[in-house]
RNA sequence: GCGGGAGUAGCUCAGUGGAUAGAGCAGCGGUUUUCUAAACCGUUGGUCGGGAGUUCGAAUCUCCCCUCCCGUACCA
């Protein structure tokens, strides 16, 4: 062993233990240090993040406050924290510089020969894939997303779920998680008996050829509706139908079946579409058999309690939830929601030993989870359950350009079918005039299909989710600005200069000498960061700050193609462009890929 | 009424209690015998809704007020 380490080269041997999470060992350093001044105990945070470029690569901040609570200049207190630093010899000048600045900021540069260590070490998308550290290794996940009504067609506001629920389940994985995709079908609920009896009503064959049939569903049950906000009597008929269904009558178990065959049919080309596949579909339907459970333990541990005819939860403790009730039983005696979520719940424990369960789910359901989540709680602390962590991932609004919940002219809901389509439409549009001569038509068609899909998960993905954001074709498919043509773009010209060297990414970088020119370094800086970057889209699941990263690099990128010739004579020089272009490869390819989106070769 | 979210450049949006608040679009001005110009560079543009407070330091935290959106007993 020793003999062996012998022969490793110097160089070698730095490039092996060069830091990966670079905040978190610079945070190390510090409190190593801070452990030999008195004034200093354990309370202390070194707080690092990262910087403005103008002053380094990170910076510590943690002195400025400390300075103040032990009554020490936060400069001077800087000045003795690094001067330890230096004495126990814990940080490698060659690699990692500083200098105290202001009232006692500490600024880290990372020197070129770390940026080129670091990148030589951490070359492809395996390397980087233990970035978010331990943070979910081992843990069961459990993402509830998409989760639409059956019988009904998606429309745009469905498309936030599924793409951040997809881009989520693909960090967690990523970051070590066990993560189960359920796809929570509404198709036990009141819908059901509005349209069950305006099938009936109207006399609707369902066993005759429809030419869209979750049109006619859509249309029964809107003129269903109708009536039953008109007629009482009506409304009693559709409540009956309901309770016929979950009380399990054979003729109308037939019919619903029915209905959610031709649906599950319709979502099913969406999904091809986006290419999504779920784990589970166990719709609310599937734990009807759960729910007497249910009631039974809620009602026998004094949570739930009948008011008004329903059985429903207060909680006496909560400002709101002491008068609004959790209603978890109708006053006909018909489930609702609230009452398959809490038989999911359980059995998400009891089946996939979920740790945690995260709910893709609108804001606007807001107050549904909180009740949800509280019942739980209570439920589980009463029956000695572990309780799983429970989240609702909650997202805004898609508004129109009238900054109006989204829609048609006519005032009619987008259908999702038809957004992505014309998305697919318009990109081929776009690809088609710009005209790249070496294509054949064959390309041109999965380009269309990766940029148009790519660009509408992209514009969705890169706004903060709990945010409502205005919906505009032009800009998501811009080659200008935060897009994903943008950054797809940036891929295919990176694959293009490798297409010309006849070289494969990550190969002929042995000569790569130290990076010199101004675009270079602010590339090979950004690169480092994505290790940080990602630990914060994961521990907030907002994909936007992934997104916003991917979008900075690809400039710092392209201001580096246009001003640093990769292909050219001197091979050193050649060498060390080449790794930048296959590192910024993989740290695109593999953030795009966690997005959701693939990526292209040629465009 | 109560609760939640939002209010940052003309428009659409970023912004971890830190340094001179940033992008993109739009406007103005440049760059192509050079690896995909679908690109790049420069420049104009701000009472961070208003007011008070906490702090060495506030777009960010606390309180009050204004405007808009959403939710608020048998839909999901």
């Amino acid at each position: 062993m020793t003999k062996l380490a012998t022969n490793i080269s110097l160089v070698e041997h730095l490039f092996m233990d060069i830091w990966f999470n670079i905040p978190k060992e610079l945070s190390e350093v510090i409190l190593q240090a801070a452990a030999e001044i008195p004034y200093f105990d354990k309370s202390f945070n070194p707080d690092i993040r990262t910087t403005d470029p103008r002053f380094g690569d990170f910076q510590a901040n943690g002195v400025l406050s400390w300075g103040k609570n032990v009554g020490q200049n936060p400069r001077q207190v800087a000045q003795k924290l690094m001067e330890t630093v230096e004495q126990l010899g814990i940080l490698d000048p060659t690699l990692v510089g500083y200098e105290i600045a202001g009232p006692g900021f500490i600024n880290f540069q990372l020197t070129t020969k770390f940026l080129l260590s670091w990148l030589k070490r951490y070359r492809k998308e395996d390397d980087l894939k233990t970035a978010a550290g331990d943070i979910y290794r081992g843990k069961r996940i459990v993402v509830d997303f998409s989760s639409p009504n059956s019988s009904k067609q998606m429309h745009v506001g469905h498309i936030r779920s599924i793409v951040i629920g997809e881009a989520i389940c693909r960090l967690l994985t990523f970051c070590g998680a066990y993560v189960i995709r359920d796809n929570h079908i509404g198709d036990w609920g009141t819908q059901y008996g509005i349209l069950m009896m305006a099938i009936k009503r109207f006399d609707y064959n369902l066993k005759a050829p429809h030419k869209n049939p979750l049109n006619d569903f859509e249309t029964l049950y809107r003129e269903g509706n109708a009536l039953v906000e008109k007629d009482q009597k009506v409304g009693e008929k559709a409540r009956e139908e309901l309770v016929k269904l979950q009380n399990g009558d054979l003729d109308s178990l037939s019919l619903w079946k029915e209905i959610n065959k031709i649906s599950l049919q319709a979502l099913q080309e969406i999904y091809d579409l986006l290419d999504i596949h779920f784990d589970e579909t166990l719709g609310e339907s599937y734990y009807r058999d759960q729910l007497n459970r249910v009631y039974q333990e809620l009602i026998e541990t004094g949570i739930a309690e009948e008011s008004q005819g329903a059985l429903v939860v207060f909680h006496r403790e909560h400002s709101r939830y002491k008068t609004q009730p959790f209603i978890i039983r109708k006053s006909d005696g018909a489930s609702l929601y609230s009452t398959t979520d809490l038989a999911t719940i359980l059995y998400r424990h009891e089946h996939f030993q979920a740790d945690e369960i995260n709910y893709v789910v609108d804001s606007r359901q807001s107050d549904h989870f909180e009740q949800l989540f509280l019942t739980v709680r209570k439920w589980f602390f009463a029956k000695g359950i572990p309780l799983p962590k429970l989240k609702h991932i909650s997202f805004g609004t898609i508004l129109g350009e009238d900054r109006k919940a989204i829609k048609t002219r006519s005032g009619e809901q987008i259908k999702l079918k038809d957004l992505l389509n014309e998305a697919v439409h318009r990109a081929f549009n776009i690809v088609c005039k710009k005209k790249n001569p070496d294509l054949t038509n064959e390309e041109y068609k999965d380009i269309s299909h990766v940029v148009g899909i790519g660009a509408v998960r992209y514009a969705d993905l890169m706004q903060n989710r709990t945010s409502d954001y205005v919906f505009s074709w032009d800009k998501l498919l811009s080659f200008e600005g935060n897009t994903a043509p943008y950054l797809l773009y940036a891929v295919a010209r990176i694959y293009s200069i490798f297409r010309r060297a006849k070289l494969q990414p990550g190969s002929n970088e042995n000569n790569a000498s130290e990076f010199e020119t101004e675009t270079e370094i602010a590339l090979a800086q950004k690169l480092i960061q994505f290790v940080t970057v990602l630990e914060q889209t994961v521990n907030d699941l907002r994909p936007h700050f992934l997104c916003t990263y991917l979008y900075e690099l690809s400039g710092l990128f392209s201001a580096f193609y246009n001003a640093d010739k990769v292909l050219i004579s001197n091979q050193k020089i050649r060498s060390r462009r080449l790794l930048l272009c296959a590192r910024t490869l993989t740290v695109l390819e593999t953030g795009l890929h966690l997005l959701g989106l693939n990526t292209l070769a040629k465009m």
